[in-house]
DNA sequence: GCAAGGTC
């Protein structure tokens, strides 16, 4: 009889394929690996009976590595090893998945390629035919190519079988040297170096990797522009209103925020002078919260860590667990689309009887389950979801991580939750604010998703042309901060978004740098970089090599798919990139210099062992504390400048009658304000006296720096900065700002910050709306 | 002793 063998990437998918070919009539033995069985069947192929006989491998079967002489660090010039032969060889873990298929490859005449249909698979499905190819004259070799593991899908894959891809697998085989030569070289360079001058144990390797240096980057770099943020004063109006039956509504700015005190403080005036308030539009609309999405295994990451405070390898770890014991699908997966043959009732059905989620699951049962899909899909595993229910005992872990993953694949298939959003803009003096309120009509997820929250909040009733007078309008001054440390959630988005590492690795990057003493978790769960990892990068940047960015991965990353595509030759995108690499490693070993600089900062100088502590680091906090930076919700914290200015009703409704002010501001002086009036450049204050100068005394960046107030018992709101206040004084503060072209530092950190990486409009300096610029602000046509 | 990628 004609004899198939089948070989699939791991035990799992051989077992499941050959279940659903068989209509589970396979038998199994077993094969010298006890981890990848044997599954035997008899199946109708090509129109004729055959015998078919699925095994599997565990991923990779072969590794790259250098020759044993080259192996020596010490007699090996790093530098040869971008030249040095390479070859592959079968793993030991390996050895007896390879006896399996030698033994099986010989009594068939047909070898069909099962691995996952990706770029990886590819390159395992070459390492098995390499394996048979030589053992076997004849052989018939196919690709089944399926996009799950389904009867249909494998049925379909059968009936059109083709050939196994060489470009894909020769992408991978270009990857695959040039991370070793590349991560070999400088690994064995800069170990050898560093731990020479700067003492580090002989057992302490610092590796570089392709992967795991852009990760590190990230860490610093965000590190560095929080160490490096300059915090910028803003001021906002806000808007109160009390009504009698204990009713509050606060409006908010629709401008938000000014970066400039004098126009903030004009508009207050303009609205102080008329204060009457008048709704001129209410708007209520429908509004969905959204149930997430399939879960795939990025966002399990991300959730486990944000919500469980559980590590990416830690989490992988269990979901491995999870996954052997048959209690969820296959963990690592990039799809996040339940393929429509999947039977999703039983799975719901496995749920009902639990205490926490019963209830609900038989709820999406009767109403029948309809998944959220997101866009993805790895054409191989289907999302994460529970498989059934367990029957022993888990630990505390898996018990987290299983209902993390019944509630989110709950929650997916169920409804979004539903709600009334209510919008209420008032105008005063042609200042607009606005109040939103939220009632939830229907929980729906919400009531299984325990990781999802959503406010209700009521407003009290207005009506369309209703005028009111505020029961406070207030101006207030906060303060920019800067942006947080990365969380690990942060971490492997940013590693998602730059190509670096894969869904299955994203969590070993992050824990190998940390193992490398390159960084840390801090006690926040934020990762802040090791003093080891602040001086490689900061070496490898002066160099200008960018070795510690994510884009040479990503230009990597480019070439590959040109290969997989065909509109690139491998061994040509492997030459010019071994060439770069070589020109990259000699230029640094050239201007090594340049990292012995950097890591004698943190180290102290070469030859001192053991390495002295680097100088302590201040953590960045300002007056207000940690916020989130401005370009982020504005959440901000903020102190009152200006008096509360308290406007009280004295009718009833709410109408017609005047606030009585208290403690108005004068009228800004606008530009004479700021104009020195004598000698020593004292500006004269709203009251007309010379302004008091005073120094910032609280810790921030803005520390030492001198500023004026009102001159006569700060009667008035008067606020200059002293370094603004001429066009020849010269303020040279902390290390931060260093400036003497009398522009503000302020503006120039902005207009860094503004002008973000996806290349968005600049936003005007006052009123942060785009089309113009702070010259021809409307907000200064008052 | 080095990388990153599979997987148990």
């Amino acid at each position: 009889m004609h004899r198939v063998l089948n070989v699939a990437e791991k035990n799992d998918a051989a077992k499941s394929l050959a279940r659903l070919l068989s209509k589970n009539s396979a038998s199994m033995r077993e094969g010298f690996s006890r981890f990848n069985k044997i599954y035997e069947f008899n199946y109708q192929l090509f129109n004729q009976p055959a015998q078919m006989i699925f095994t599997s491998v565990s991923g990779h079967i072969m590794n790259s590595d250098f020759t044993a002489a080259h192996n020596s660090w010490a007699q090996v010039d790093p530098v040869v090893l971008f030249d040095a032969p390479v070859q592959k060889k079968i793993t030991d873990r390996a050895a007896d998945i390879e006896k399996t298929i030698k033994r099986e490859i010989i009594k068939c005449q047909t070898l069909i390629i099962w691995t996952d249909c990706d770029r990886e698979g590819e390159n395992i499905g070459y390492e098995i035919i390499n394996l048979c190819r030589p053992l076997k004259t004849g052989l018939k070799i196919y690709r089944a190519r399926f996009s799950e593991i389904t009867y249909d899908s494998a049925v379909r894959a059968l009936l059109n079988l083709i050939q196994p891809d060489e470009r894909i697998s020769a992408a991978v085989d270009v990857r695959q040297e040039l991370d070793l030569r590349i991560g070999a070289a400088f690994t064995r360079f800069q170990t050898l170096r560093l731990q020479r001058l700067f003492g580090f144990d002989s057992k302490q390797i610092i590796s570089y990797g392709s992967c795991q240096f852009p990760t590190l980057g990230f860490i610093v770099e965000r590190y560095l522009q929080r160490e490096n943020f300059i915090r910028e004063p803003f001021w906002k109006i806000i808007v109160e209103h009390q009504i009698e039956n204990n009713q509050f509504c606060e409006f908010t700015w629709e401008r938000n925020r000014l970066f400039e005190h004098q126009p903030c403080l004009m508009i207050y005036d303009m609205i102080m002078d008329e204060p009457l308030a008048k709704v001129i539009d209410i708007k209520s609309k429908n509004k969905s919260k959204w149930r997430p999405t399939a879960l795939d295994t990025v966002e399990m990451e991300k959730l486990a860590s944000r919500k469980l405070r559980m590590t990416g390898k830690k989490t992988m770890d269990i979901a491995e667990k999870l996954y052997m014991k048959g209690l969820i699908s296959y963990p690592r997966t990039e799809t996040n689309i339940f393929p429509s043959e999947i039977n999703l009732h039983p799975l719901i059905q496995n749920q009902i009887n639990d205490q926490r989620w019963g209830a609900f699951a038989q709820r999406v049962l009767n109403d029948g389950p309809r998944p959220r899909n997101g866009k993805n899909t790895d054409k191989a595993h289907p999302p994460i979801h529970p498989i059934r229910y367990p029957d022993g005992q888990l630990t505390d872990e898996e018990n987290k991580l299983y209902e993390l993953i019944v509630r989110h694949f709950l929650a997916c298939v169920s409804k979004d939750a539903q709600g009334d959003e209510t919008i209420i803009k008032i105008n005063i003096s042609n200042e607009i604010f606005h109040a939103s309120g939220l009632i939830i009509r229907e929980r729906n997820y919400l009531d299984v998703y325990i990781y999802d929250k959503w406010s209700e909040k009521e407003l009290p009733h207005y009506e369309l042309n209703q005028t009111f007078y505020p029961t406070k309008i207030e101006m207030i001054q906060g303060e920019t901060s800067p942006p947080q440390l990365l969380t690990e959630a942060d971490l492997i988005a940013l590693m998602e978004k730059h190509g670096i590492g894969t869904d299955a690795t994203h969590a070993e990057h992050i824990a190998k740098i940390q193992e490398r003493l390159y960084t840390k978790m801090n006690s926040d769960r934020r990762f802040e970089p090791e003093k080891l990892g602040l001086g490689l990068c900061e070496g490898y940047d002066k160099m200008g090599h960018a070795l510690s960015k994510p884009h040479l991965r990503s230009e990597l990353e480019n070439q590959l798919k040109a290969i997989c595509e065909g509109r690139a030759n491998p061994a040509d995108v492997l030459r010019e990139q071994i060439d770069k690499y070589r020109q990259v490693f000699i230029v640094t070993a050239a201007q090594i210099q340049k990292l012995d600089d950097a890591m004698t900062k943190y180290f102290g100088p070469p030859g001192q062992n053991p390495p002295p502590p680097p100088p302590p680091r201040p953590p960045p906090s300002g007056p207000f504390g940690d916020r989130t930076n401005r370009n982020q919700p504005p959440s901000e914290r903020t102190n009152s400048l200006n008096r509360p200015l308290q406007v009280s009703r004295n009718n009833n409704n709410n109408q017609s009658a005047r606030p009585q002010q208290l403690n108005r501001p004068a009228r800004p002086l606008q530009q004479e304000q700021i104009r020195p009036t004598n000698n020593n450049n004292v500006p004269k204050c709203n009251c007309n006296v010379d302004a008091k100068e005073l120094t910032v005394k609280k810790d921030g960046p803005n520390k030492g720096r001198s500023f004026f107030r009102c001159g006569n018992n700060d009667n008035c709101n008067f606020f200059a900065w002293k370094d603004n206040t001429t066009s020849t004084s010269t303020y040279v503060g902390n290390n931060q700002r260093q400036y003497g072209d009398n522009q503000p530092n302020t503006t120039r950190q902005r207009r860094q910050s503004d002008n973000d990486e996806d290349g968005k409009q600049r936003k005007c300096g006052l009123c942060k709306q785009t089309g113009h610029t702070r010259r021809n602000c409307p907000s200064l046509n008052l």
